[in-house]
DNA sequence: GCCGTTTTCGGCCCGACTGTTTTCAGTCG
């Protein structure tokens, strides 16, 4: 068992503790060990091993005598006593009704025990006839947002989150490469495109054991992987499963000599591929799986490259994250051809990325210093960063009320000094949209820091507009210079746009408010089609990773994925700005 | 359940918002 896997059952088991209505400081602890397990660079179950010193494991922090014991457990029989205990009082089905809106531990428990309600269907069947009524404090509101929130889980929750499909996928792909003779696994379809949520998972393997004579071999190490759920379909050269997660992974073998043409195609989209193929009909050829054919005699034009295979139709290499048939293929023919205009877009990259001006210190709830923070930025390269910790509204955090954020403020200007110019640190904060969409520090404050994010972190059930004129009150204040993710943040667990984003994309782009892409995974909060929304109305994209500890820097690289799949240039994105005086000359400037 | 001590047990992020109340429990960040 995986260090990966060993944290879902812990945090389970906290979920289940939760609707045992245990301690809560036993489920944090918990929780604690289900974070901390799950980012160890080792293996536990290597700590674990007979010959490993126990000191190791309990040198980790949050992990202790109990939860040692718990994960020694879990190692050798995949489950733990507590766990089995608490299943035999409750149903793992439940679980999933934690991730409701409106659904805590509590009204878990409450449903349960009153009406025998331990799954998604049982809930909806009570919401619609009326039973919940019934309990306390659960009224007509209460249904009718429960049943809008079973839709849109059921709507999501076949789908997951790129982030999570790609770490699936490096996972079986590591497994796949213990292979002898298998030298690339590479991950095709929407998570190779950039999609936000993946359906399925495909991966294509190459080398001298996918040759045709030999793949059998390959297939059967494939097909009888360990941590394969169920075995869907076994053919010559791909095998079909499913995960516990209930993830389907499509895993193809091909030789060497057609894995361009295998990439472009099973990279999709299906759209673009239609077009592709009708473009190549046009010209006089074939297009499939394992060739770019010539038609007349079947002489293949190109195969072991999808590069050789777009210019062998007149196009430029197209970037797998534009491959939806918007436009890429008139637009790569364009560039192909040396036209003067109306080529490809030059896509944003990583490397343009020159600040990120939104993060968090151990004043609030990062886990680092405004140095620590700082170093990690220069050592990826950034030229310019904001320490923004949160404010007062945010109790969990610490937030800062005024005096301290200009404390922390003159903090941060001191240790600017410091560096002596090896990077620009800016002060500021990030400060709550309150109800009425006023902010919860004074002017006089926000006035002496140099960026202001101004974030919604209150609930989202609210209608629409109640919500989307908070947000477009708040970033009326005249020091407010960012929106910080402005969508709200959690992509699956409800309407993940439940704001007006063309509204308030169009009173930033008037006011000259630049708006946050968070580039963190779990909390994306502009789809590649409101940031080509934002672009169309004039808006300013900011893209920060609101990192929390020094290693969330690198989550840039995932957030630059939705820009580029939104066609996104350097031009349109602030902190891409060479310098920190650049990049301020870039926000509105203060009335 | 973990931690740090006072080595045996107390402390462990807390406040706003909502729906249902008519004073508050539960959820969320």
């Amino acid at each position: 068992m995986d260090n990966i896997a060993l944290a879902r059952l812990l945090d389970e088991t906290a979920s289940l503790l939760e609707i045992d209505g245990a301690d809560v400081f036993r489920v944090r602890s918990y929780r604690r060990a289900a974070e901390t397990v799950e980012q160890q660079t080792i293996q536990l179950a290597t700590l674990l091993a007979p010959d490993a010193d126990p000191k190791l494991l309990l040198a980790i922090p949050g992990i202790g005598k109990g939860m040692a014991a718990n994960l020694r457990d879990l190692v050798d029989t995949g489950t733990m006593p507590l766990r089995e205990e608490l299943l035999t009082k409750y149903r793992a089905t439940m679980l999933d009704l934690l991730r409701l809106p409106g659904m805590g531990p509590k009204t878990v428990a409450l449903v349960w025990s009153a009406l025998q309600v331990s799954n998604m269907d049982e809930l909806e069947a009570a919401a619609k006839a009326g039973q919940l009524n019934e309990l306390p404090r659960m009224g007509e509101k209460f249904t009718t947002k429960l049943l809008k929130g079973i839709e849109d889980y059921r709507k999501n929750s076949s789908r997951f989150r790129i982030d999570v499909a790609r770490e699936f996928a490096e996972r079986i792909s590591a497994l796949i490469l213990a292979f002898p003779g298998i030298e690339t696994v590479t991950p095709a379809g929407s998570l190779r495109r950039g999609r936000e949520t993946v359906g399925d998972l495909d991966l294509l393997a190459t080398g001298p054991a996918c040759e045709p004579d030999v793949v059998a071999a390959a297939v059967q190490h494939v097909a009888t992987l360990p941590l394969i759920d169920n075995l869907l379909a076994r053919g010559q050269n791909k095998v079909t499963f499913t995960l516990r997660n209930n993830l389907q992974v499509d895993v193809r073998l091909l030789p060497r000599v057609s894995y361009g043409a295998a990439m472009q195609y099973f990279t999709g989209s299906k759209h673009h591929n239609v077009a592709l193929r009708q473009r190549a009909i046009k010209r006089g050829l074939t297009l499939s799986e394992y060739a770019l054919v010539r038609l007349e005699d079947n002489k293949i034009i190109a195969s072991e490259t999808e590069e050789a295979i777009y210019n062998a139709l007149d196009l430029a290499y197209i970037p797998p994250e534009l491959r939806e048939n918007n436009g890429e293929i008139e637009a790569a023919a364009a560039s192909f051809s040396g036209a003067a205009t109306g080529g490809l877009p030059k896509l944003i990259t990583l490397a343009d990325i020159r600040g990120d001006v939104h993060m968090h210190t151990t004043e609030t709830d990062g886990t680092a210093s405004i140095r620590e923070m700082a170093e990690a930025a220069i050592a990826r390269g950034r030229k310019y960063i904001a320490i923004t910790d949160h404010s007062k509204n945010l109790a969990m955090t610490n937030g800062m009320d005024d005096a301290r954020a200009l404390a922390h403020a003159a903090r941060v200007r001191q240790v600017n000094a410091e560096m002596e110019g090896r990077i620009h640190i800016f002060t500021g904060v990030e400060v709550d949209i309150l109800a009425e969409g006023e902010l919860d520090l004074e002017d006089a404050t926000l006035a002496q820091l140099d960026i202001v994010v101004a974030s919604v972190h209150s609930r989202f059930d609210q209608p629409k507009e109640v919500i989307t004129a908070r947000i477009i009150r708040a970033i009326e204040n005249p020091y407010v210079r960012i929106l910080g993710h402005p969508t709200g943040r959690k992509l699956l667990k409800r309407d993940a746009y439940a704001v007006d984003v063309e509204a308030v994309c169009r009173r930033a782009a008037e006011l000259g408010v630049a708006v946050e892409h968070n580039a963190a995974p779990a909390r994306t909060d502009l789809s590649d089609a409101n940031l080509r929304l934002a672009k169309s109305l004039g808006c300013r994209i900011s893209m920060n990773t609101d990192a929390h500890a020094t290693g969330e820097m690198d989550y840039m690289e995932d957030g630059i994925v939705q820009l580029r799949r939104a066609w996104l240039t350097a031009d349109d994105v602030v902190n891409t700005a060479a310098t920190a005086e650049e990049f301020l000359g870039r926000l509105r400037k203060r009335s």
